[in-house]
DNA sequence: AACAATACTTGTAAAATACAAATTAAAAGG
DNA sequence: CCTTTTAATTTGTATTTTACAAGTATTGTT
């Protein structure tokens, strides 16, 4: 367990599964890729369809599609811009921002749960290094620039 | 850009792009859930079907089918173990092997270049901090158990 | 020998994905 | 203004991915 590689494989296949197992809300339960966009739509200000798909990498024919299921669920609605009728604007229903925020909830109770198995130093260590990761990350060309 | 979730979320994404971004070799071109196959077919020693599988927490019968087009791909070969016939043995074909070697030098170039972003110290704290962080996840009972 | 358990596959059906082409609306050029 | 171009999004289509239920084949157990 000593080669950069090897570490991030890991901790990315880990993550996929914390995301995976997050995201059941009572009977509805909702995949990693529309918990990422209802997260995105909740964070970004009035968002249109674009900007969302960009920031998720997610093809705009593919992401079209899934904003209609997710405007079927009623989580996420989407209403022409005033001034640009091209551009809709997105927006979480409540319904949609009460599934962010159990999420939110979720996430922040298994992050917990992970970070209880370290001392308070490492807690900041780690937190200040994924900092610095992601700082790393967006400076890159390699990777990630789409994203914030 | 300082909550706990939000750093994990920008994160977690990123590594997806970067291992979807990571993974052609000439004209083959595979995905990420292909890559990590290749990547534990490599690693474990004479694993079977479902071992991978579990490893990377994929419904067999899902994982059966990848495999199928992974032997159609002649990267991989599945060969049914002398000692019990109902366990195949699973290996890369020396074009697998190529693929795994390419793959795993175009990561360390990913990542080195992304390091390269931070002083050497900044560079060791990391490192130690994902390391940190990969064996509070091992302990954590709300992910990660199957996962190495 | 009969029955259960194990490892894996297939039937089927739904969801996710992405390219090309279509639609609609605004901006730009003449 | 009217035509052409550009931009944001959707639909057609086809492929791939996924996973549940049921099936096959092999081994273990009584």
């Amino acid at each position: 367990m000593d080669n950069k590689r090897e570490l991030f494989q890991v901790l990315t296949r880990r993550f996929g599964l914390l995301n995976k197992n997050c995201c059941s809300v009572g009977a509805i339960d909702i995949s990693t890729v529309h918990s990422h966009i209802i997260y995105e739509i909740d964070k970004q200000h009035e968002p249109t369809m674009q900007q969302i798909a960009e920031t998720l990498a997610i093809d705009v024919t593919t992401f079209s599609r899934q904003i209609q299921t997710l405007i079927k669920m009623e989580l996420v609605t989407k209403s022409p811009s005033l001034n640009d009728k091209r551009f809709y604007v997105l927006a979480l229903t409540t319904q949609g921002k009460f599934m962010a925020s159990t999420i939110e909830a979720s996430m922040n109770n298994y992050l917990d749960e992970i970070f209880s198995h370290m001392n308070e130093f490492e807690q900041e260590t780690v937190l200040r290094s994924i900092k610095l990761l992601n700082n790393a990350m967006s400076k890159s060309s390699v990777c990630c620039t789409p994203l914030m």
